[in-house]
DNA sequence: TTGGAATGTCAACAAGCCTGACATATTGTT
DNA sequence: AACAATATGTCAGGCTTGTTGACATTCCAA
């Protein structure tokens, strides 16, 4: 709207073609999770669980702490989460060896398997995505997911990152 | 970031990558609705409550069906949120004119006024997070969240868009 | 006109997240 | 040794958002 175009390079910029990205967005993010959501509804759990297996695959023996602040949810909610995969032995949980206050994160073959499951979903949804939209598109699509992220945020997101060279 | 060489046209659909792409999606969607989140907090109102508003603003006069097919939920759990809106005077529901069954949806001028600053909210973040990326970011941005949508999906987005030409 | 389909409403329930308060074990500091 | 701080787990209660089931109204076509 403020944006008096200098060149095309500012159209962009309207109300009304970042309503469109933002409504995009919102759509794109239900395609983005229906392939996990459909698999999950077998299996008792929900996206709660999906993400916490996620992350815990993503970076095993995580300790709980860590990944609270990823997630952005409040302890008692994770707990929730963790208990239920603990108990049905998707998830391992180790007292800290240097901290023993910590537990730290592992998934059992079993919660790998579902990760797994989960996982090539996904994938393979993006996978098409991307493949449709061409390398560039991908590279332009990332950096504008880096600039939308939490300034906290995206320090995680960098470290996990980092933790598969 | 290693995107940006597309000599290799195939590196970046790794696993590896796929996956960092998954977890930027992820963290991006909670930047992307932090802004309006806090301020639904001072109303008591919540994300279904902007959702249904921001897409009554957008087509006004939308009935409740074509509202629901396009928020992806039942019609029950939208028509709590409906009621609440227009028990607080914030959207109008008339009766259809042609159609007696139909009822649709008009946001009053408070409802208006409350779509405004969400809106704004969002659409600040965003213009921050195209500017930071810039304009062929953007386009590559947009075209794998195109890519991304379910089928059906596409053809609300596709129908919204041409709402406002 | 009558029965089926479409549209929308009300009620009850579940998942998932939140806050607050408190318990336990461990660590670090004085 | 005493004490504060940290990391985790748990109970209780509440809110939002989603679901299914039952039902009323309206339209349309046989």
């Amino acid at each position: 709207m403020s944006e008096v175009q200098v060149g095309d390079s500012l159209l962009f910029l309207t109300d009304e073609q970042l309503r469109q990205g933002i409504e995009a967005m919102f759509f794109a993010y239900r395609g983005f999770t229906a392939a996990p959501d459909q698999i999950l509804d077998g299996t008792g759990y929900g996206r709660a669980h999906h993400r916490a297996l996620h992350f815990i695959s993503r970076a095993p023996g995580m300790n709980v702490n860590r990944l609270l602040t990823i997630l952005g949810v409040t302890k008692q909610s994770l707990n929730r989460v963790l208990r239920t995969l603990i108990a049905d032995g998707l998830v391992e949980s180790r007292v800290g060896r240097a901290d023993k206050r910590e537990r730290h994160l592992y998934l059992t073959e079993e919660g790998a398997a579902l990760e797994q499951r989960l996982s090539d979903a996904q994938r393979k949804w993006m996978r098409d995505a991307y493949r449709k939209a061409g390398p560039e598109a991908v590279a332009g699509f990332r950096q504008v997911l880096e600039a939308l992220m939490d300034g906290e945020i995206r320090k995680s997101h960098a470290a996990l990152r980092e933790n598969t060279p």
